[in-house]
DNA sequence: AACAATACCGAAACCGGTTTCGAAATGATT
DNA sequence: AATCATTTCGAAACCGGTTTCGGTATTGTT
């Protein structure tokens, strides 16, 4: 702390230069010898192993990872490739998700390979060139598509990996998920409770799955409520503030504008705020608006946005583990889990300001 | 695309299942020719390289990359180790960097390996474990300290790496980073133009370099506008909302607060807006806020945070260049990079409400 | 004391590539 | 046709570990 830069004079040898051999030369064995003694073999004796940890603790040793795993025909190596990214990332989602998932796998012994996806090849390219080169022995998939080719691919590939979300395969594959169509059950319901009847949807692309559960999970509590379902109050998005601006018109800008619209994400919620404000509409005097995924700086707007959560920490934790269980044991069956998100209220919901109909609490 | 699931009579063998010898043995020659076949040698005839190379492809070979290092000693791989994330994780920073990091890296046929730092211990740990391993070739270090024991312990060792910032040993190694310190002088001088007579400032935390160069480049430029500094305008952070909240009281509960307050990142400027508007100023006729990083989030809040902003993606590029250039030649002097900030206008900043004094062209 | 059982370690193959070195085959030269 | 230079490839070592197998040395049994 006090001193910026070490001495010269510093005991310790310059890290990775003894091998395996050196210790044995060193000791008077052999390299199997002094490899099993490090690895805990039971046909070594005591005093042998006990020579043997104290030349390693002494000289430093540690095994050159690369060698061991060639030896042992595993690379210990998770593979993650990062989505082309869209041109406005509001998402501190992937770097707390990169976070989590390292740390968990560090825990196990596996390292975390990133890979960028170029936006101009195949989106299954990127894991083929992983597959062929063995660099990975399994992969976390986040962000799927309801017919996803990474699957597919390593379905019949037959290689291990586990998704964040689910697919039209999920029965075939381990699988992570938040229980988006539970959260927007809940989120509707609360709106319905505060008074809302028109109720718009702001939605993510059709090709994520996730997107459209939560859009069931919508319509579901609207069914159960007797309220009817107005086509024009779904619109689609792609889940960025852009996004958000665009439905957010076409939303307001009807005869019959909504009292609250819902965002399948964050981002989307933030846009639609925007759109909101600039057609004068107050939040949440005269618009409710509530997002999905709880990043942190919703918190800092104004008003709060009021959003769906969960715990991204959680998730990467999760993921690991079911991916660890496939990898012990490939042959074991399909699992998967369901977490769920929980309404954090911050301020960008209230009843409507006029309330058309009373709530209901039965259907008729 | 209309096929879920891929038919069972594929052609394709399953990928990885061929290795060099069985190439070898199908063409009677030994590994070594296919090995110097494959990799252009010259020694190699043009008809035995074209035999070579067919069954090659016709056979999918792909040679496995662990092996391959091994024999060539090095790792292709380069580390980044994430630093302990802040409990109010505030970085879209991170993900868009380590996507351009990776993308950067791949060109030179290099991997990512992604660590998380585990905030009980040293923060020198990870590089440690990583070194004496042998896992990585080189390091990818951001948010650097001015004493930073990373670049203390990597420096002593010898070992490659490219910071994302400057420190107190910057002569000693390779670096790049933006000139927070010009960034900081325009925006002073682009509120005093505006009429701002006092300015505050939220700074980061004292440890990192970065945040000391935009208090310098403050410092500077109310200098050269012969603009007394005052102690009670400079205010210290920690680069969250939080702090940015707690800062903005410190500063508006004065007795003369100020007209204008600079802040070293975009999330402390959101904290501080908070605060503010909490405290009934209105932004911007009451209070300027101007930020640094340029988060895509700012442009949808009300009104869009004016910023300082650079290319991310460049500054990845920059860094794996500097890496590459370094770990080809380890004896090349030490270069570095200074990229520059651009005040990004969004409207959270205007002429105070009331112009106390005329803007002074030259200091008298 | 003779013999079987056990503990302990060396030798060697192996993982899947790369690279050096030398020998055989080919071509050029006189 | 003999000699020399070149081209082309095989053989083997190597990278740094792990793991199997078998042979001593030691211990235990009767």
């Amino acid at each position: 702390m006090n001193d910026v830069k070490a001495g010269p004079e510093e005991e310790w040898v310059k890290s990775g230069e003894v091998r395996i051999s050196d210790l044995a030369a060193e000791l008077g064995l052999t390299k199997g010898t002094v490899s099993r003694a490090l690895n805990g073999y039971e046909d070594i004796s005591k005093k042998t192993r006990k020579r043997v940890m104290e030349a390693a603790t002494r000289r430093g040793y540690v095994p050159t990872t690369q060698a061991r795993r060639l030896a042992m025909g595993l690379t210990e190596t998770i593979g993650l490739v990062l989505p082309p990214m869209p041109s406005q990332p509001v998402n501190t989602f992937v770097s707390e998700f990169i976070n989590s998932v390292s740390a968990a796998l560090h825990l196990h012994g596996y390292d975390l390979l990133v890979h960028s996806a170029n936006s101009e090849e195949s989106e299954v390219e990127p894991y083929r060139r992983l597959v062929q080169s063995r660099k990975v022995d399994g992969f976390i998939i986040f962000r799927t598509n309801e017919k996803d080719q990474r699957v597919n691919y390593l379905l019949n590939e037959g290689f291990p990996f586990v998704t964040h979300g689910r697919t039209a395969r999920m029965a075939e594959h381990d699988w992570f998920d938040i229980d988006g169509e539970k959260a927007f059950r809940d989120a509707t319901s609360h709106l319905i409770k505060l008074g809302h009847q028109r109720i718009g949807f702001v939605g993510g692309g059709r090709e994520f799955f996730s997107a459209q559960l939560r859009l069931k999970g919508f319509r579901t509590m609207l069914e159960e409520s007797c309220l009817e379902k107005v086509p024009s109050l779904e619109q689609p998005g792609d889940l960025t503030g852009q996004g958000g601006e665009i439905a957010a018109q076409n939303l307001l800008k009807q005869t019959r504008p909504p009292t609250a619209i819902l965002c399948a994400n964050d981002a989307t919620a933030l846009g639609v705020m925007k759109a909101a404000r600039e057609l004068g509409f107050n939040i949440p005097e005269e618009l409710s608006v509530i997002g999905y995924d709880g990043i942190a700086l919703g918190a800092y707007i104004d008003p709060p946005l009021t959003t769906l959560t969960f715990s991204i920490e959680e998730s990467g934790k999760e993921m690991v583990n079911l991916l660890m269980r496939r990898l012990k044991n490939p042959d074991l069956p399909v699992i998967s889990k369901l977490a769920s998100a929980i309404l954090k209220l911050r301020g960008s919901e209230g009843p409507p300001s006029s309330i058309q109909n009373k709530y209901m609490e039965n259907c008729l």
